[in-house]
RNA sequence: GCGGACGUGGUGGAACUGGUAGACACACAGGACUUAAAAUCCUGAGACUUAACCGUCGUGCGGGUUCGAGUCCCGCCGUCCGCACCA
């Protein structure tokens, strides 16, 4: 008997050689058996991989090579989002160029991956930073800018004053840059864009069929769109008082129904009305400019109070000639959103209401809540939002808004206003188009040429790619390329008059809307190969962070649809993702000197157990603050190092501690106990297999004729766990799987020391069953105890055994007697047994006579295979 | 403010369509082996009551539906997440 203890850095290094010789991960576009591609999100190549990555990866693996188990062909492969600031930050930290302090994160953290003995095939690795890869980024720019897909134009955006950029609406979080962190500016320049708008009805709609997609990532997609159905409406201006170049406003309602409780209507301070009548009017002129210089940080709009001026502007009612209502310019109207205007309805809408009170504006009620009565309801200080009867709204009373709406709408839409339809019904986005320039150097060069003749002419397609030069300076913030005179000044493709290069890069965002596509055949002379494309899109299972929820999925969405419109996808397929799954973060304790410094877990001791447990500084003895379990951060330091973990325990440990107890989706608690759990299991496996190995029969060996009753539960919880296993890694519940391999692992160990017939036979099939069942966990080990197990083969060349039905239903078994709801006892009976006999022999049961004591029971309650209850 | 998710032992968590709550693991306690420790193996354990069996209570709180509720419905409380003047 080997009792050496298992030593699984030594032997994993092993297997991944033995592996890679094999060329076993590779994946082949052409091949018979169904395909499956699992991927994970690629990661930013910062440094080094962290606990989040190992969680990922293990998962995205264990899917893979389950799939691959169960004969499909797995295409499962790595790169890196390679582009993006920290690279030009350090660059400017350390005077190295972006390139080289990325590609050497890049060396290490493969090795780091590879070393956790993932299943990629490596042979398909890019980075989004190779000219390769970002060649075909700018041809599929050019394709979409051919398509109208693509545009310039100038606008207000968010400009980070720390990073020098411009941040797209969903990089700015709680007013503050999403990276730098710096309060954001508005700044009218102009930019790319992406014509996401296009697809507002498509994104939102075809959500429904991403069955496989979280319901919160839905939703969360669903608000961002924010479709809302109402109506454009158009006031007539009364002539006396509006600017002579302006004769109506138009608003934009989600409420037609609530128009008989008009108060006012208001329009933003930099709607074209507002600064015509500003003209003739300083005070109002004042106030417009206030509001801009008050509104220029999104954290500073959200406490914002609310503020209106009266123009003097009085505007028509649409429903009612002799009724003038006046126009207000008000800070809380947003002019990127609808028209810019609106008609305000202070009994339905709160911020309606608190502007009328702070005006003294008319509040006239129009929706009663059910219970109330008309005669005493009053509006004070809360709006009616919800349902309700139509009030005060003359022909409208009595009906409900939803009917009210409609009445509106049909009449307004019939009616005519210097020959246009008043009213007409519209749907509305809150999602805006994508901004996709950045003033930043390591990003993908967008490939136009500005001439000052021309104006914007697209790099010819003989001309790409526009490469980044090497040779730029870094050592000041900006652009480095804006500054780059030898690049920035080229000659006009069209005129061959002097002109200058486009500076502006491509968001990293774009980098990663369609990395997936290409590596499907990431050698291709295009941007898609098409075959490679058909065969292996959609993406089976996508698992990544949910913090990409909104930003890369929805960008990803949208940019799959435009490779597919713009003509370089040709593929029926709408969505790049068939199944997502959004894993949980890795947290763990922080802890805290006495001086207020984070301290790593490697620098302190910890001592007692539970209220008790005392931690103390290592090196000086000084007592710690055991914090809270937080996210593990840099900043906290409350982190435990990867590399660290796999040179002691190795990587099937840690894969395996990353896959127990917690479901996927939630946060996982990394704790010390529980990579030691894990890392006794390993060795248990392999005492465990050492054990059988030298007791069980050959490899292959025929199944005995008989099995006595021991060998023949034995090999039934073999089976069970199979089939169990099987559902659980399908539906990625992977702490289930974990559990059922233990409970199993319990049985088998149970049965090393026992004696029945035919077990010797039964004991090699549950351990190779073990073995394969642990496999695509863990892997190394696996493959360890196959060997030990006789065999010379790979159990990860070994299909998934399949489970004998027969042996998955037990003929007894045992169901719980209740009395009144209550359970007092259990029965073990004939799974097949009829209803009155499972009911004559609950009655029998002394328990549940006793309980009865002599009654007749009213009635008895019989589901086969689960329950009787006796009620008495 | 709006929208959503969640709440189960000392801890992480399990429980298929309502049908034996607490699987599995951690931590803990006792025992075996050992000069001792580590490692390993065995045993115990939701709470209360009891010598033990029995019994009672028990899935955040309060109601309800049902023969039967962790699971379904209504109302609270708490935690977390997303959006945030989107008309």
């Amino acid at each position: 008997m080997a009792s050496e203890r298992y030593n699984a850095p030594a032997r994993e290094k092993h297997w991944r050689k033995v592996w890679q010789q094999a060329g076993l991960h590779r994946a082949n576009n052409h091949d018979s058996r169904p395909k499956c591609y699992v991927l994970e999100m690629f990661p930013y190549p910062s440094g080094r991989i962290h606990m989040g990555h190992v969680r990922n990866y293990s998962m995205g693996d264990v899917f893979a090579r389950y799939k691959a188990a169960k004969g499909f062909n797995v295409l499962h492969p790595m790169g890196w989002d390679a582009f993006g600031m920290p690279a030009e930050n350090a660059a400017m930290e350390h005077k190295t160029h972006p390139g080289t302090w990325t590609l050497a994160n890049i060396a290490t953290m493969k090795s780091q991956l590879q070393s956790m003995g993932l299943s990629l095939d490596w042979s398909r690795e890019f980075a989004t930073c190779d000219v390769a890869y970002y060649r075909h980024q700018q041809k599929l720019f050019l394709d979409l800018y051919t398509k109208g897909l693509a545009y310039r134009k100038s606008s207000r955006v968010n400009w980070d004053p720390v990073d020098h950029t411009v941040l797209a609406n969903e990089q700015v979080i709680d007013g503050k840059g999403w990276r730098s962190g710096a309060e954001v500016e508005q700044r009218e320049l102009t930019q790319w864009f992406f014509k996401i708008t296009a697809y507002s009805d498509e994104l939102v709609e075809d959500l429904r069929t991403l069955e496989n997609w979280p319901d919160k990532v839905r939703l969360m997609q669903t608000n961002w769109i924010g479709r809302s159905e109402g109506m454009l409406i158009r006031w007539a201006l009364e002539k006396a008082t509006a600017p002579a170049s302006q004769s109506e406003l138009q608003v934009y309602t989600t409420r037609p129904d609530t128009l008989f409780g008009a108060s006012f209507l208001a329009i933003a301070p930099d709607h074209p009305l507002a600064i015509a009548a500003a003209k003739n009017n300083p005070d109002l002129a004042k106030f417009c400019d206030n509001c801009r210089r008050a509104g220029t940080t999104a954290a500073e709009l959200e406490t914002a109070e609310k503020h209106g001026f009266d123009t003097g502007i009085r505007a028509v009612h649409p429903l009612d000639k002799d009724w003038l209502l006046p126009v207000w310019v008000a800070n809380f109207v947003l002019m990127d959103y609808g028209t810019g205007a609106i008609f305000a309805c202070p009994s339905g809408d709160q911020r309606d209401l608190d502007f009328a009170r702070k005006y003294d504006l008319p509040v006239v009620p129009v929706v009663l809540p059910a219970g109330e009565d008309a005669a005493t309801f009053a509006i004070t200080n809360t709006a009616v939002e919800g349902g309700g009867t139509m009030i005060n709204s003359r022909f409208l009373d009595g009906s409900t808004p939803e009917q009210a709406f409609e009445t509106v709408a049909d009449q307004l839409s019939g009616e005519v206003l210097a020959g246009q339809p008043v009213g007409q019904r519209q749907i509305n986005y809150r999602l805006r188009d994508w901004g996709v320039s950045r003033q930043r150097y390591w990003g993908c060069p967008i490939p136009f040429i500005h001439c000052d003749d021309c104006g914007p002419v697209p790099v010819p397609d003989d001309d790409l790619p526009v490469v980044l030069p090497d040779d730029a300076e870094f050592d000041k913030p900006g652009n480095p390329l804006d500054r780059h005179p030898t690049w920035k000044n080229v000659a006009c493709p069209t005129c061959a008059k002097p002109a200058r290069r486009e500076t502006d890069t491509m968001d990293t965002f774009v980098d990663s809307s369609w990395y997936y596509a290409r590596f499907t055949a990431p050698d291709a002379a295009t941007p898609i190969d098409q075959d490679a494309a058909q065969y292996w899109l959609p993406v089976d299972q996508y698992i990544g962070g949910i913090e990409h929820a909104i930003l890369h999925l929805l960008y990803s969405r949208f940019f799959f649809r435009a490779m597919c419109d713009s003509g370089q996808l040709k593929t029926k397929l709408r969505e790049p993702f068939k199944a997502l799954f959004t894993q949980g973060m890795v947290t763990h304790e922080t802890y805290k000197s006495e001086g207020g410094a984070w301290l790593l877990p490697t620098d302190i001791k910890i001592e007692g157990e539970g209220k008790a447990r005392v931690a103390t500084e290592l090196k000086s003895g000084a007592p710690v603050t055991i914090g809270g379990i937080e996210k593990m951060s840099k900043s906290k330091k409350n982190l435990v190092d990867p590399d660290d973990i796999l040179e002691h325990w190795g990587a099937d440990c840690a894969r395996w501690f990353m896959l127990s107890d917690s479901p996927p989706e939630r946060d996982v608690i990394w704790t010390e106990s529980g990579i030691t759990a894990a890392g006794r299991f390993v060795q248990r496996v392999w005492r465990l297999i050492d054990e059988v190995a030298e007791r069980a029969v050959a490899p292959g060996t025929k199944q005995p004729d008989q099995l006595g009753e021991l060998a023949a539960d034995l090999r039934k919880s073999a089976h069970k766990t199979l089939d169990s296993v099987a559902t659980s890694i399908e539906s990625l519940r992977f702490n289930v799987a974990v559990a059922q391999i233990y409970e199993f692992t319990n049985s088998l160990s149970a049965a090393t020391s026992k004696q029945s017939q035919g077990l010797d036979w039964a004991l090699r099939d549950s351990a190779e069953i073990l073995v394969q069942s642990i496999a695509p966990m863990m892997p190394h080990l696996a493959e360890e105890c196959w060997a030990r197990l006789g065999y010379n083969t790979l159990v990860a060349n070994q299909p998934w055994p399949e489970a004998d039905p027969a042996l998955l239903v037990d003929d007894k078994i045992t169901i719980a007697v209740q009395v009144n709801g209550k359970r007092r006892d259990e029965l073990t009976i004939a799974r097949d047994a009829a209803k009155d006999e499972i009911e004559r022999a609950a009655l029998a049961l002394p328990s549940v006579a006793r309980i009865l004591d002599g009654r007749q029971p009213k009635k008895v309650i019989v589901v086969p295979q689960r329950i009787v209850n006796v009620v008495g």
